[in-house]
RNA sequence: GGUGGGUUGGCCGAGUGGCGAGGCAGCGGCCUGCAAAGCCGUAUACACGGGUUCGAAUCCCGUACCCACCUCCA
């Protein structure tokens, strides 16, 4: 079965159909790295790095680049206000940014491209733009004019070029053609970064890094490219524009991929709100598979509340999946049976999956799956360690390993519990179970005997 | 105002017109010395009003409300 996206472009869900059979050229827009992320950065980076882990299992090459946005006007302000160099305050962030995905397991980007890196790449794009008639001069820079490319709002269906009543504010300087044309290249301000060019002294405008980007990487037309919704104008609409123009040939990009945004107390989460909680105050209240698990427990397309309630939720469903996962032992002879369940379960999921990635739904087989063993007389072999770890391998929001430990202290302690429990001593053993559960030792007695493994403080949240 | 997305049981959340996805929590029971884990049972869920249909959460029309974009944003 073919893998279905929603494409922003067309709104309607369609295979996946790379320029080159079995090869994806994926981007992403990465941050701005004038500040840490925060959590919707986490939700949107976390549900493209499952994208990436899902398109690489159903055995395509995947290339997964990334922009790092470190010239902008933002991370000029902020600079200023601290009275420091630009470039040390995006070098800071950047690296910030890179240990927060890190520490959210988001692992599968292949290319970090700075912009700092592809400014002959820019200016070379923005004077084709130029040299083709579809950029013109003022005195604060280059502009892209509008009217030179029909296509203009084919993503985003907007078409206030010509809108009269619009309170479109881009790029504000009365002098431009359209009201909707956008800086190409920012000239030189005094205080500010700058490269001379053969368009004179400036840096980039906002959109120009990432078509100069993708095109150094994929050329000018690419297979897939990600963001979260509120890029797609007048960010991504600019792009196209952009490469279309300068290349004479469409699409630039022929499956726009969006998320839906994270919300908190009902309003979008952003920097520029001021109501953002950074990744790391998230990954200081809860385990990072906690938060994939949130991520990845909605459609991505989806906005999403973050809240307490969500995580304690995402919290006790993985519980659930561990603690099957703990009785799974693979040196058991299992039954034919107990092997097509967990290959049913692997086909249902990608199945699913496929399906304009519907982690809901594939979860949704993995929990069924979990229940069909544990009702069953059927024992988790290694067939059910093969599909966790398949699982896992694309969600990284489980922690599939027993921990424990060899400690002679502990096992005389159990040892002597087994003795009371035998003489019916239900006091004395259920003391020393209880010294044991305060030092963080969980322990089941069942049928074949005790189990017990180390509580794992890996989740402050609990 | 324009455009796009949404409204599913206590909470979260899938859903291809036709047997009530799944998870969390609750309640009752089973198992267990007790726990833990697990199993079974348990909810007249589809914003509202019309319509199409043998049949609608699903399709159509309208209304209300929520969110996003239209300025920087993942």
């Amino acid at each position: 079965m073919a893998i279905s996206l929603y494409n922003t472009l067309t709104r309607r869900v369609e295979p996946l159909e790379p320029m080159t059979p079995g090869v994806v050229r994926m981007f992403v827009c990465g941050p701005t790295v004038y500040d840490l992320a925060h959590v919707g950065h986490a939700k949107t980076y976390t549900q493209f790095d499952f994208l990436a882990r899902y398109l690489r299992a159903r055995g395509l090459e995947v290339t997964y680049a990334q922009n790092i946005t470190d010239v902008d006007d933002k991370i000029i302000r902020r600079a200023a206000e601290s009275g420091r160099d630009p470039r040390d305050l995006a070098a800071e962030f950047e690296d910030a940014y890179q240990q927060d995905m890190a520490a959210l397991g988001n692992t599968s980007v292949d290319v970090y491209a700075r912009a700092h890196d592809h400014i002959d790449e820019i200016v070379a794009q923005v004077r084709t733009l130029v040299d083709r008639g579809h950029a013109y001069q003022l005195d604060d820079g280059w502009y892209f004019d509008l009217s030179t490319f029909p296509g203009y709002g084919k993503l985003s269906g907007r078409t206030e070029v010509a809108e009269e009543d619009s309170v479109a504010r881009i790029d504000e300087n009365d002098a431009k053609r359209n009201r909707g044309d956008f800086a190409l290249w920012k000239a030189r301000k005094p205080g500010e970064p700058f490269w001379d060019s053969p368009l004179g002294p400036g840096r980039p405008g906002w959109h120009i890094e990432d078509t100069a980007i993708t095109e150094a990487l994929f050329g000018p037309q690419y297979d897939l490219h990600g963001g979260a919704v509120d890029l797609i104008f007048p960010h991504h609409e600019a792009e196209v524009a952009q490469m279309e123009a300068a290349s004479g040939k469409e699409p630039l990009v022929r499956h726009w991929v969006h998320t839906g945004l994270l919300r908190v107390d009902g309003a979008k989460m952003s920097k520029s709100s001021g109501n953002f909680l950074t990744v790391r105050d998230a990954l200081a209240m809860t385990d990072y598979r906690t938060l994939r698990y949130a991520f990845l427990s909605q459609h991505y397309r989806s906005s999403m509340e973050l809240s307490a309630t969500v995580l304690d939720q995402a919290r006790g469903a993985r519980r659930r999946v561990e603690n099957f996962a703990r009785q799974v032992d693979e040196s058991v002879d299992e039954s034919a049976a107990a092997v097509d369940a967990a290959d049913a379960t692997w086909a249902t999921i990608l199945e699913r999956l496929d399906d304009d990635l519907d982690t809901p739904a594939a979860l949704a087989a993995l929990f069924e799956y979990i229940r069909e063993l544990n009702r069953s007389d059927l024992s988790p072999g290694p067939s059910a360690e093969h599909l966790l770890r398949r699982v896992n391998d694309l969600f990284d929001a489980f922690d599939l390993d027993v921990h424990t430990v060899d400690d002679a202290e502990i096992e005389a302690a159990l040892a002597r519990r087994a003795e009371l429990r035998s003489a019916r001593d239900f006091a004395g053993a259920d003391q020393i179970r209880n010294a044991l559960i305060s030092k963080g030792v969980v322990i089941e007695d069942s049928a074949d005997g005790t189990r017990w493994w180390l509580a794992k403080d890996s989740d402050p949240g609990e």
